[in-house]
DNA sequence: ACGCATAATGATATATTATAACGTATCAAT
DNA sequence: ATTGATACGTTATAATATATCATTATGCGT
């Protein structure tokens, strides 16, 4: 018998379950802007830009996908990846983005700005990534016990999403 | 009160115990060894010498170190990405190495052949990396509980091993 | 030993991802 | 208005990875 889903996790999987992306999009930019309006951070245009970029989907986004997007919506003057690559450091900094490493791309986070040694599960198929929430407490007690001190944790599962799973049948 | 670690793990956390290296390679390329010759796959003289050059120590090596390193030892012709790359595709298909994804960097295998879920601590200090063993259970059952048909994982924890903490102290 | 099929290597070119370095613009606080 | 901090823009280049095709080595059946 499994644990009942703690209320904080429910919106974890969210990637997998179909839902209104709409809303779920405006709850997490709304909430990105509290996040920075509570930190005293201007969230910039440029910034603002990518992270909607991201937000469009739960999706992983190369830079340079980004770039792409960004160039199509610029007209004639072109950007270049050094403006990417720092808007997208920034929402990293604020926990507003993380970065998929087997990947190397970039997903917004469902929690935006209390995010700590997030967890995700990568469809191969769909390419949807969900983002578990909580942290792994197996992996930390082993850690502890080798005297290891923890700074930040990366953990990517990559595999088939229920959803895909019954498609293929 | 921790459970005691089990018989088949206590290489795990190799790298950070001062240990006779000399040694440790050695099994490590008998071990390889054996596991080619059971597969009966062969074990061709750049796969061997990719495969110690990652074996001289616990730190994950880059394509391009790998290379160099290949290069110093091959005198005048040169060797170029593609030998690195293919080699080290081998050696990762049969699991005898890993790649660290977040340093785009690759270490060898404590247990060659053996290995399924690798979950490493690497010290951003020393830059040492440790293959834990053994699958994280909780991270499976939650994958489970959502339908999600693991493939592969990955997890990487990054923070200071214990003896740089005495040192820093 | 010979020839075939397979797999690994070698070589060239190029794609993809990421950063260094330096100057300019913006904005808020004084 | 001046200043200090931060983000932006621009150019160039570094670092990582792959596609492609020709060549060589190896294992295997005869």
């Amino acid at each position: 018998m499994r644990k009942k889903i703690p209320e904080k996790s429910r919106q974890a999987e969210i990637a997998f379950r179909k839902h209104d992306h709409r809303r779920c999009q405006r709850q997490l930019l709304s909430a990105a802007t509290r996040v920075c309006a509570e930190r005293k951070l201007r969230l910039t245009s440029r910034q603002l830009q990518v992270l909607e970029i991201l937000l469009a989907s739960h999706h992983p986004v190369g830079a340079y996908d980004i770039l792409a997007e960004l160039n199509r919506s610029a007209g004639h003057d072109q950007i270049a990846p050094p403006i990417v690559y720092r808007a997208l450091e920034f929402l990293m900094t604020e926990g507003l983005i993380h970065r998929i490493e087997s990947r190397n791309a970039f997903i917004s986070c469902v929690h935006p700005g209390h995010c700590c040694g997030a967890r995700f599960l990568i469809c191969r198929d769909c390419d949807q990534v969900a983002e578990l929430e909580g942290r792994d407490r197996g992996l930390l007690a082993a850690a502890d016990s080798l005297g290891f001190a923890v700074d930040h944790s990366m953990v990517e599962i990559t595999g088939i999403c229920a959803e895909c799973q019954k498609h293929a049948e």
